[in-house]
DNA sequence: CAAATAATAT
DNA sequence: AATATTATTT
């Protein structure tokens, strides 16, 4: 019932709305400059097959990496932002958008997590790590928050077993049972170590991680969201894209840069990591656990194929 | 002081 | 409910 069209991705941007069609609003609202700033497009551009995947609030640019649109450019022209306010130093007051946690850049989370173990999952080193474009220790370090929470859960729950749901959907993972679809969502996507849920014991915890996060570089390069977005969504097909970088550090005064930020390259594997419990290896490293993993038909992702 | 965690806000 | 943001602790 899927009709195959691997050609939708040469075509995708034709089932979009002209420019035209969705950019009056915001300039309505807003100064043209500030909407260009904010890449403010249309919101709802969400056909069945959009990219829900805006980890990278970077800089998105209005057009894909295909020169084959002439109309890229548009009102791209952009002199300066004289925006009234005296605009200058680009450490304007930017928001970067609400991260996304797909099942995929979940997937990479609890790898991380993993491979780090317990106790020195911190945000931080969480973040290095995972090597996502765009995501922050704070992006991490809320959804942290949010595993630990499910985790004690199910701690909570455990054995009871209580008819009730049990099995969840049937999914029979073998792993962490789900309490109920209202209760897991995203965390039941992916498999939960087993040595999460008790005080892995017999560990000896090794020394640090090594984070080989490279330096910092200042480079401008555009990168649309698509590539940053598919490369976290889809680690199976992780290509080894570009790494873009912005300014990250710490200024005197204890303020953030604008949002520009960017690492990436370093896939996931077995680094110095303490992987070695048998059990442990019971979680699939690659693979779209999400989806196999229960029968669950997760991904937000693009009709890559099937659903 | 930076980072982590807890608490709270949107 | 899912993230962000702030407050408090380490």
């Amino acid at each position: 019932m899927r009709e195959e069209d691997p050609n939708w991705f040469s075509r995708w941007e034709e089932e979009l709305p002209s420019p035209e069609e969705l950019m009056p609003i915001s300039q309505t609202l807003i100064t043209p400059d500030l909407a260009m700033a904010f890449d403010i497009r249309n919101p709802h551009l969400n056909t069945p097959q959009q990219l829900p995947q805006p980890p990278p609030p970077s800089n998105p640019l209005p057009s894909p990496g295909n020169p084959s649109h002439p109309n890229s450019a548009d009102f791209a022209d952009s002199a300066e932002l004289g925006s009234g306010t005296g605009g200058d130093e680009p450490a304007r007051t930017l928001k970067r958008p609400r991260l996304v946690w797909t099942p995929q850049l979940h997937k990479r989370f609890v790898d991380a997590v993993a491979h780090l173990g317990i106790k020195n999952a911190v945000p931080k080193t969480i973040m290095q790590l995972m090597s996502v474009d765009g995501l922050t220790r704070e992006n991490v370090a809320s959804h942290l928050q949010k595993y630990r929470l499910y985790l004690k859960r199910m701690q909570g729950l455990s054995g009871g077993g209580s008819g009730g749901s049990g099995g969840g959907g049937g999914g029979g993972a073998g792993l962490a049972a789900s309490a109920d679809p209202a209760t897991d969502h995203l965390f039941a996507s992916s498999p939960v170590p087993p040595h999460f849920l008790h005080p892995a014991r017999s560990n000896s915890d090794h020394f640090l991680p090594f984070v080989p996060v490279p330096a910092l570089q200042h480079h401008h390069h555009q990168q649309h969201m698509a590539a940053a977005a598919a490369a976290a969504a889809h680690p199976q097909l992780q290509p080894q894209y570009h790494r873009q970088v912005g300014h990250f550090g710490s200024p005197p005064n204890g303020h953030f840069e604008h949002p520009f930020l960017a690492r990436q390259s370093q896939p996931l594997h077995r680094i110095g990591a303490p992987m070695h419990n048998p059990v442990t290896a019971g979680y699939v490293e690659d693979m779209e656990s999400a989806n196999a993993a229960g029968g669950r038909k997760v991904l937000t992702l693009f009709p890559t194929g099937d659903d």
